[in-house]
DNA sequence: GTGATATACATAACATGTTAATAAATATGA
DNA sequence: TCATATTTATTAACATGTTATGTATATCAC
């Protein structure tokens, strides 16, 4: 047992990102059936919902609001595209831009997903309590702030 | 713009995952790289951590303690055997086992990285303020203990 | 004890996370 | 205008997430 420089790290499951992950892992299980029974994963979900509230975005435009890196991204339009749930076009005042659509079957898979989402959300809205849920999204909301004001003076390495 | 079932799914970016992820996202930036610039991914990190609080655990000790699916932590293993940071042997009284040791490599290695997360955990609670981080604590772990109690019964497809 | 079940772990197959390298189009500056 | 830098997107390569399947060992019912 060393310890290190008079402090110690966290118990290692009480870690912050370790509480993170385990309650996203929960939520997620809520929510990850339905979606699976539809052929869909937690990303692509993602991807037709940042597009049912806004069409013809691009591809970096998608990959901000839906939290996916770029090369995750690719492949995932690529998958969506295969399966004809979106249709990709070129821009016309930028050549490197492809700009993505929802075709009709990819609204069709929204309208029917949807619901079960709703369902779940409110399912855990009712378990924990909506006070709760405002307070948590509050301070999750000022820990990625506070985190990132500052700039990354402490994101580098070494 | 199809209205569903008189309700309607919550903003894209204000969803629940969404807000567990960006959080989880920001935190980790400030672990991240000085794993990195020590060889080491976030979920070996986990792994050397687990065993350093306890040493000769078995696989799926390390699963639940981790929060790795066996098939992955199954790889990280044979990766971390391969960089001579931990070592396996088998059970006596289970020869199905495998038990996980840390190598004097491994030892290092924590002692290694140890201190600088520390700082960066010290960092994160200056940034937030020790309060803060507390009752986020006890939002998350409320948070999954509501979603799992009465068992799966949302948790199933259709 | 023998056969059915369950457990511990590994592997397969595919999707995604992550960093680096690349190609093509555009913007910038001399 | 031309060379250079920047931006957009893809691909490569590897690690991990995830579900399904396989394999060996243990446990249990009988």
């Amino acid at each position: 047992m060393d310890t290190i420089d008079e402090r110690v790290l966290r118990g290692f499951d009480r870690s912050l990102p370790m509480a993170l992950l385990r309650a996203r892992e929960a939520v997620m299980k809520k929510f990850t059936p339905s979606l699976r029974a539809n052929n869909m994963s937690a990303q692509q979900w993602r991807v037709i919902r940042a597009l049912r509230e806004q069409d013809g975005l691009d591809i970096s435009e998608l990959s901000d609001r839906c939290h996916l890196l770029m090369p995750s991204l690719s492949r995932i339009i690529q998958n969506l595209e295969k399966r004809d749930l979106v249709s990709r076009s070129q821009s016309e005042e930028d050549n490197r831009r492809s700009v993505i659509n929802l075709t009709d079957e990819g609204h069709a898979v929204f309208r029917k997903i949807a619901p079960k989402s709703i369902e779940r959300y409110e399912f855990i809205t009712d378990r924990f309590g909506y006070g709760k849920l405002e307070l948590l999204y509050e301070l999750l909301d000022e820990l990625v702030e506070k985190l990132q004001e500052g700039g990354d003076a402490h994101d580098r390495s070494t």
